[in-house]
DNA sequence: ATAATTTTGACAAATTATGTCAAAATACAA
DNA sequence: TTGTATTTTGACATAATTTGTCAAAATTAT
């Protein structure tokens, strides 16, 4: 599975867009959704939503990505990063179960 | 499994000692070593290592609990937040195992 | 070679995290 | 009760991190 910013690259350069032109859009400098592309900066939530609506891409499959990049930057250099992850994943898990039923 | 707030107003209270103490020992106000037990406030990396060393458990407990709260906070309020958490497990799990090849 | 695009790094602005303080609330003992 | 220790709360200050701009350097394409 590619990164957010391989994602985002590929979409604008299957456009044949120049960076300027999204980053317009986004209203934000180039230079930052280079950075964004290659990974050195991460984007907004805002910023992931409108490059979906933007490339017409499912909101979800880039929010995924963009969150899960979170989480991989948040733990990559923790010896326990596995560990952790999987007992924050018993919890959501747990929470969501716990959502569903009061309803 | 309790979160880390919890964990350590049980370690404390076991020893029977009152917030101002261990909040001396981690050189912070009391009133932060409050919020962090009832989950208000996290703690930073280096106050979990010294209440670990302080109370005399394994650091990586108290590491992995710690960690795992980030985590869960990141996501929490996410609808993806399980896919978010699956994703980067695997992409964790692949960088380890690259990481362990290279050697 | 030159024009367009991308990348880089120094810096600024905005946001979020971390902390102090003092007063209010709570628990406990006399 | 009354007083005393402890805990909690919230307003505010400070520090750290994130997000952004800008201009120049590097790269790519004509």
């Amino acid at each position: 599975m590619d990164s957010l910013g391989d994602t985002i690259r590929k979409l604008r350069e299957d456009k044949e867009l120049p960076l300027r032109t999204v980053a317009a859009f986004l209203d934000i400098d180039q230079a930052i959704l280079s950075k964004i592309e290659r990974g050195q900066r991460k984007p907004t939530r805002e910023q992931v939503v409108k490059l979906a609506a933007y490339f017409k891409v499912k909101e979800n499959d880039l929010l995924v990505a963009w969150l899960s990049d979170k989480l991989v930057y948040e733990v990559e250099d923790e010896d326990m990063a596995l560990k952790a992850l999987q007992v924050a994943e018993e919890r959501v898990a747990y929470l969501l179960n716990k959502k569903g039923k009061s309803k």
